[in-house]
RNA sequence: GCGCCUGUAGCUCAAUUGGAUAGAGCACUUGCCUACGGAGCAAGUUGUUGCAGGUUCGAUUCCUGCCAGGCGCACCA
């Protein structure tokens, strides 16, 4: 079935080909759940925007062209679905659903379950999602926690929505990080052995070092093998804790095989041919101002060694090569100075630079006791991802990280994300499954094909159906932003229009077919409840 | 000095990406349990959207300037 704003904005396109005003691009034609529900279910204002150039008033485009709407929805027998079409206030032109609508909505949700949320809009395009992509030095910061929450809960609704997403972890195994590593643990097994160290500020501070040192030194390994070897001691570790917070990657990509690979030769060659390299003082030098960066870049010093930004640029050509389409990368803040050179590599390619979106995950400040837990990176006292799922558990950590835009500063606040009342949203949105899921396993009645849906008459019963059909358009919002946290809002709205009629209107007891009708209605909602909270990557408790 | 982000109710945040009377939660006050889970629901109070201009039928949203806070400005990674 196909969905009904894409109906209606195709039959509004009718409407203003059959006027000739073929100026009027696909976008420019927007429907909108209004922000009151008096206004309507679903609003154009076109008739606003083409006020200036028909010379006309809004108020007057729009009663002309919603009698235009009227006749074609006529004539495709959509009729039964549209209950109103008014022109209100400045000339917005406001279409009110009719409640066979909503019944018939209803009924496809709970016969087609999950898949009738499904939305087509990726057309299986492939997306390639990186994240988290921290240096394998030390355990998680709640910095690479919320870009692992947003990262996985983003490739589940691109997945979702129809597209091919694969979540991607790159691994800076090889380069300075990984030799001050080395270096780091080679220096705590001499102070094992009894040796009196100097331990530099620059050197890897944490207390996890001397774990690594004690193994390391069990296993006899040689200290130029150290890095490597430490890298890989602390990948595991990595790898656990993600997998703890229901982290999943399709790919992890070593720098250390690109560069084994010859891709960066081969990268560079290719950028020479193009013109795009020049040599400057001893350095080579990428021509980024040609795509709009500020000035320059060097990727290869005048030692000899590459620059940061060369494997990059490498790596993101191998991304493309490997067919994805579009790619999306999650950085923290302190990145966004990057983002005008990378996006100028991947141009020198020949790529839209449009084909690369870099989501930038803003910083998380923890709070305990009302107050902010102070944090020192360099000291290596920092809070962690594994500390945060120990305290308030994986579904309370994923919710909050994602809570909040994610170009916009988070508090999480640790004693709130543990308490079991509405004050926490998880809770609130779990509670309303549990009730639901409680109320099914005590009813007798069977919902079977029978069931007469238009029984729903009450207030709070139609609110409902009404915040289930919203689902899909917030699935919308998410793919036009790069950015889950618009479901943890409508989840908790949805969460609140199954209480309210909760606490108004019995669904057992009230006689069979209203009863049936009541089961149909609150199964619906755990079917979005279901579909919401697994995108999110939060569980969904029969019994709480 | 240059660039990016942020500034909305006492606090934490929204505002469907330029729409209609700027809304929620917390906190505070007051009601609702012999019935499906009260871990819930209902009612009340809270605004010069940092300031000043501009564009528009319409601005919290876009543009310019200023103020305040955060971050970034390497032949570091």
């Amino acid at each position: 079935m196909k969905n009904i704003q894409t109906v209606l904005i195709e039959v509004v396109k009718k409407s203003l080909l059959n006027r000739g005003l073929t100026q009027v691009s696909d976008d420019e034609i927007i429907l909108d759940i209004p922000s009151d529900e008096r206004f309507g279910d679903l609003s154009t204002n076109i008739a606003l925007r083409l006020s200036k150039l028909l010379k006309q008033s809004p108020r007057e485009i729009g009663l002309s062209l919603a009698g235009d709407i009227k006749k074609i929805l006529d004539e495709d027998h959509l009729q039964g679905f549209i209950k109103e079409i008014k022109v209100e206030g400045a000339g917005f032109i406001n279409f009110y659903f009719s409640q066979e609508y909503f019944y018939s909505q209803l009924k496809n949700i709970i016969s087609n379950g999950k898949e009738a949320l499904r939305i087509n809009l990726g057309k299986n395009r492939k997306v390639l999602i990186e994240f988290v992509s921290a240096n394998p030095t030390g355990s998680l910061s709640v910095a690479h926690a919320r870009q692992a929450a947003v990262g996985d809960s983003l490739a589940n609704i691109f997945d979702f929505i129809g597209f091919n997403a694969k979540r991607e972890y790159y691994l800076n195994d090889e380069g300075n990080q990984i030799n001050i590593l080395g270096n780091s643990v080679d220096l705590r097994m001499k102070e094992l052995a009894g040796e009196k160290v100097e331990f530099p500020e620059n050197y890897y501070q944490g207390s996890y070092i001397y774990d690594v040192a004690k193994k390391a030194k069990e296993d006899n390994v040689a200290k130029d093998a150290l890095g490597d070897y430490s890298g890989e001691y602390i990948l595991d570790i990595i790898k656990k804790e993600l997998e703890d917070f229901g982290v999943r990657f399709d790919y992890w990509s070593s720098q250390k095989e690109l560069t084994k690979a010859g891709k960066i030769e081969q990268a560079f060659e290719s950028l020479k041919q193009k013109g795009f390299l020049y040599e400057d003082g001893g350095a080579t030098w990428f021509k980024s101002t040609a795509f709009g960066d500020d000035k320059d870049r060097v990727v290869i010093k005048s030692d000899g060694a590459y620059t940061y930004l060369a494997p990059d640029i490498a790596y993101h050509e191998e991304k493309y090569r490997r067919g994805f389409d579009w790619l999306i990368n999650l950085w923290g803040p302190d990145h966004h100075g990057y983002i005008n050179r990378l996006k100028a590599s991947v141009q020198a390619f020949g790529h839209d630079a449009a084909s690369l979106s870099i989501v930038i995950v803003q910083l998380a400040t923890i709070f305990r006791d009302g107050t902010p837990v102070q944090m020192s990176t360099r000291k290596g006292q920092y809070i962690t991802l594994r500390e945060v799922l120990d305290e308030v558990g994986k579904d309370a950590a994923r919710f909050f990280f994602l809570m909040r835009r994610t170009s916009s500063h988070l508090d999480f606040d640790l004693d709130v994300a543990k308490k079991q009342s509405s004050e926490n949203p998880v809770f609130y949105i779990q509670y309303a499954y549990a009730r639901i899921s409680s109320i099914l396993r005590s009813s007798q009645v069977n919902i079977d094909g029978d069931v007469d849906v238009s029984l729903l008459k009450e207030k709070e019963e139609l609110a409902l159906i009404k915040k289930l059909l919203q689902f899909q358009a917030i699935l919308n919002i998410c793919l036009a932003t790069q950015d889950p946290y618009m479901v943890t809002v409508y989840l908790q709205e949805l969460a609140e229009s199954f209480h309210k009629f909760y606490d108004l209107h019995r669904v057992l007891g009230v006689g069979d077919a209203l009863t049936k009708a009541r089961l149909a209605l609150i199964e619906g909602a755990k079917i979005v409840l279901a579909c919401g909270l697994d995108l999110l990557g939060v569980s969904k408790p029969e019994k709480m």
